[in-house]
DNA sequence: TAAAAAAGTTAGCCATGACTAACAAATATA
DNA sequence: TATATTTGTTAGTCATGGCTAACTTTTTTA
């Protein structure tokens, strides 16, 4: 077995690739992994990627084989579960008690959740009284770093007449991020779909009193709970 | 003037290094700093500090002549007291929200005063009610950055009879803080000063109705503000 | 004041983690 | 199946921020 506590010893950089790794094996469930999609998720070359997956698979984080697709260890996937749920907290915290809005809270969580304090982390989930959910609407990982998911689909995947709940947003993006909020909707708005135009998938639909049209790009950023 | 507003684009390295300068030269209002103090007080060698003056120099944070003592620019000096706004800040957080205790803050703030959100640390300062003092005993900062000090003299200083108020300890080591909560010793303490012996200058003190003695390094890294 | 000690500087090395350019392997497509 | 095209790899470069060893300047002190 190895070394469980080296867990704290991961520089910003290798814990940046094994998060990134995770949301794109795990969250975005995509069925196999390339270098290049990795490269291109975290906006640097492919030739960084290799040689920082290189140096991953020494630590036993990562597995491949040469020129395969990349998979992460048990113990790889822990420690972007970690990450995960530091970011989700903070992004609770900043959300919850500092004012920050739904849009604002991804850069300065990106950063918090490379403080290496097991104190730190715990005692803030404690502080805000163990939520279950992010302000995106996103589970958060208990402190013994069960991850899971919501039964969630994306905004696009529905048609004409369904009746929908907005659980999350993917969060790459703050303008995205920002758009979302802007036009009124916010988590747990319940969405219906009005229609869905075949031509060029732009989807029409209506919350609260209002009525608006989304292109199938924002439909697939949407995650919603179909309400039966 | 140079740029107010290339205050973000520090590395971390660079402003451990404004804050190291200027606790040196403010805090423990030495005369003049050296290059080598500089390498003793951060724990690297004298080259590398001397590499990274001349990068701050170059960036207008600090000035020196060849060879001679080092001085921090206005806009060094400013950098600095932000960072020791969010040291505190942050300090304060953790022990009055996080259940910290005074001697364990320390590391977990020298990560978070990295963080870089001017909306976070405004809004943590206003989570708390806009807090004067850290847990240490030290003023924070304030958000225009004006930096003082209390009116304060080491424990050392005192003689025979006097009578004092612990107001702030020396917070460089965590065995250092660990031993003076251990005997007892906490903020606004009131100590007395039994006797001052001669041959080795260690204090007998009271405070509650604990006597002890400490000695003379003890005495040099408690500040206290004297009762008259 | 001259030699010794301390303080400051420089040159050259290392690791990390980016990059580009060139190349190799795998996959897609004509 | 042969050839593009895409994907992955390697070699070599750069900046940052450490280091040691050797050197120079300044300060101390005998």
């Amino acid at each position: 077995m190895t070394n469980k506590y080296n867990l704290n010893n991961l520089t910003k950089s290798e814990e940046d690739y094994l998060k990134a790794l995770f949301q794109l094996i795990i969250d975005d469930n995509s069925t196999k992994v390339g270098n290049n999609q990795l490269a291109d998720y975290l906006k640097v070359s492919p030739a960084s990627t290799n040689n920082m997956v290189k140096k991953l698979k020494t630590k036993n984080y990562v597995v491949s084989e040469k020129y395969g697709k990349l998979d992460l260890t048990e113990e790889g996937k822990s420690i972007a579960v970690r990450l995960i749920r530091k970011h989700r907290l903070w992004e609770t915290f900043l959300c919850n008690y500092l004012n920050f809005t739904w849009d604002e809270v991804h850069d300065v969580a990106e950063q918090l959740e490379h403080i290496k304090s097991q104190k730190l982390i715990n005692e803030l989930d404690r502080f805000m009284d163990f939520p279950k959910k992010d302000p995106h609407g996103e589970l958060i990982p208990n402190a013994k770093g069960e991850y899971s998911v919501l039964p969630k689909v994306t905004l696009s995947s529905l048609v004409e007449g369904d009746m929908c709940q907005l659980v999350a947003v993917n969060d790459g993006s703050v303008n995205f991020l920002k758009y979302v909020s802007e036009i009124g909707l916010a988590l747990s708005s319940e969405i219906k779909i009005l229609e869905v135009r075949e031509f060029d998938k732009s989807i029409r639909i209506q919350f609260n009193t209002v009525v608006e049209t989304v292109t199938r790009k924002f439909a697939d950023n949407v995650f919603v709970k179909k309400v039966v």
